[in-house]
DNA sequence: AACTCGTGGCG
DNA sequence: TCGCCAAGAGT
C-alpha cells in the first residue's frame, strides 16, 4: 500500500517484543478481562470510549451488577441503563448499548453477532475499532483496533505527520494496526498495544527507557515523542447560557424534566431550561401562577469539550403544579428515583437541603 | 468533512 | 488556573 508508510520493524519482531513486554508489564487483572464473555467485553469497550480506566472500573461493576446478562439489559428501562450511566459522560454511549442490546435479542437470537464484524458494526455505538476488539477480546480471532493508544504508539513510531483525526492520516494509521497485528494470540497482542500506549507512550511523559521500541522509534531518535501524534486545531470555546429552575413543593421535592431524546444530555432528567427570563416567567405563568422567586442565586459555569455553560439557577417555590406529565416528574432529593441526571444537575440537586431550609414562606 | 457529545485527570 | 485530551461513534 503507498498508504502505508515503511514499517519500521518486521511484524513478527514487533508482535515478539510487545508480547514478550505484556507478559512482564502488561495488565492482567481488569475487571473485563476475568470472564472474557462477548458482553462483558463489549459492555467494557462502549464505557472505554473517550473515557480512561480508572474511571470507567466502578461504572463497570455497578453495570454488571445491575444487568449481568445482555437479556437483562434489554428488558430493562432506558431510565434505569442512564440512571447507572450518570456522571460517566457521553450519554448517547447508553442509549445506543440499550438499543443494541434490544436490538441483538430480536434479530440475533440473544447472542452478540461476533462471528462477523460487519453484523457487529452494524449495531448501535459500535464502529470498526470497537468491533475489532470485541472480536479479539472475546474470541481471539484476528481483528485489528485503532484507538487513541494505538495511535499514539504507532505515529510517534512511523513519526506519522498530521493530525489523526485527518482521514489520510487516519488511513495510514489503519494500515500500519493492521500490518502489525498477529494472527495467533491477538487477545493479548490487543490488550497489550493497548497498555503500552496508557502506562509508557503517554501523552505527556512518555517512558521511553522502558520501551521495548525505543531503539526503532523514529520519533524517539529525533527527540520529538511530544509532537507526535499532532494535536487538533481547535477554536476558541463558545459560550452558551442557560435558566435552570429550581421549582419546589412543599414537600421540598423538586420538578424535573426529561430532556429530547438526542443532543446534550439526550433522554436524562434535568431541572426545566429557559433561554432567559421572560421564557421562564411565561412558563411560570401558564404552569405556576402562584410561584414565588425567591433572589437568583450565583450562577456558576462548566466547561464541555466544545463550549463552556453558564448556568444560573432561579430557584423558585410552589404548593402545587397542574400538570406533571411523562416527560415532567417531581424528584425527592431525599429517597431519589432511578433515572439519569447529568453531573452538574446531580450536584446541584446534592445542594439543594440550605434552599429547602431556608426558603421563606408565602405570605 | 466537520461537528457534536461529558467528565475528570494532568502538566 | 487553564487548556488539552482520553479504550470513538453518530450525524
Amino acid at each position: 500500500m503507498s498508504e502505508m508508510p515503511a514499517p519500521v520493524l518486521d511484524a513478527g519482531e514487533f508482535q515478539r517484543r510487545l508480547l514478550d513486554w505484556f507478559d512482564r508489564d502488561g495488565r492482567h487483572d481488569l475487571p473485563w478481562q476475568r470472564e472474557r464473555t462477548p458482553y462483558r467485553v463489549w459492555v467494557s469497550e462502549i464505557m472505554l470510549q473517550q473515557t480512561q480506566v480508572t474511571t470507567v472500573i466502578p461504572y463497570f461493576e455497578r453495570f454488571m451488577a445491575h444487568f449481568p446478562t445482555l437479556a437483562e439489559l434489554a428488558a430493562a428501562s432506558q431510565d434505569e441503563v442512564l440512571h447507572l450511566w450518570t456522571g460517566l459522560g457521553y450519554y448517547a454511549r447508553g442509549r445506543n448499548l440499550h438499543k443494541a442490546a434490544r436490538r441483538v435479542m430480536e434479530e440475533h437470537g440473544g447472542e452478540l453477532p461476533v462471528n462477523s464484524l460487519e453484523a457487529l458494526a452494524g449495531l448501535p455505538g459500535i464502529g470498526r475499532s470497537t468491533a475489532g476488539a470485541i472480536i479479539a477480546q472475546s474470541t481471539g480471532r484476528r481483528a485489528v483496533i485503532l484507538d487513541g493508544n494505538v495511535k499514539r504508539s504507532l505515529s510517534r513510531l512511523h513519526a506519522v505527520e498530521g493530525w489523526p483525526g485527518r482521514p489520510v492520516v487516519e488511513r495510514r494509521l489503519w494500515a500500519l494496526a493492521e500490518h502489525y497485528t498477529p494472527e495467533h494470540r491477538v487477545a493479548d497482542y490487543t490488550q497489550a498495544i493497548m497498555d503500552l500506549g496508557a502506562t509508557l507512550c503517554r501523552r505527556g511523559t512518555p517512558e521511553c527507557g522502558r520501551c521495548p521500541f525505543a531503539d526503532a522509534c523514529v520519533a524517539h531518535a529525533r527527540g520529538e515523542q511530544r509532537r507526535f501524534p499532532e494535536s487538533k486545531p481547535r477554536k476558541a470555546l463558545p459560550t452558551r447560557t442557560t435558566l435552570m429552575l429550581m421549582l419546589q413543593d412543599a414537600g421540598g421535592r423538586v420538578l424535573l424534566e426529561q430532556r429530547p431524546a438526542s443532543g446534550l444530555w439526550g433522554g436524562l432528567w434535568s431541572l426545566p431550561q429557559f433561554d432567559d427570563l421572560a421564557a421562564l416567567r411565561c412558563w411560570l405563568d401558564v404552569h405556576a401562577p402562584g410561584a414565588l422567586l425567591h433572589p437568583a442565586w450565583p450562577a456558576f459555569s462548566h466547561v464541555f469539550s466544545h463550549f463552556r455553560l453558564d448556568i444560573t439557577p432561579q430557584p423558585a417555590r410552589i404548593d402545587g403544579l397542574d400538570s406533571v406529565g411523562e416527560a415532567r416528574c417531581w424528584y425527592d432529593p431525599g429517597s431519589p428515583g432511578r433515572i439519569g441526571l447529568a453531573a452538574p444537575v446531580k450536584a446541584l440537586l446534592a445542594s439543594l437541603a440550605p434552599f429547602a431550609l431556608t426558603a421563606p414562606e408565602p405570605s
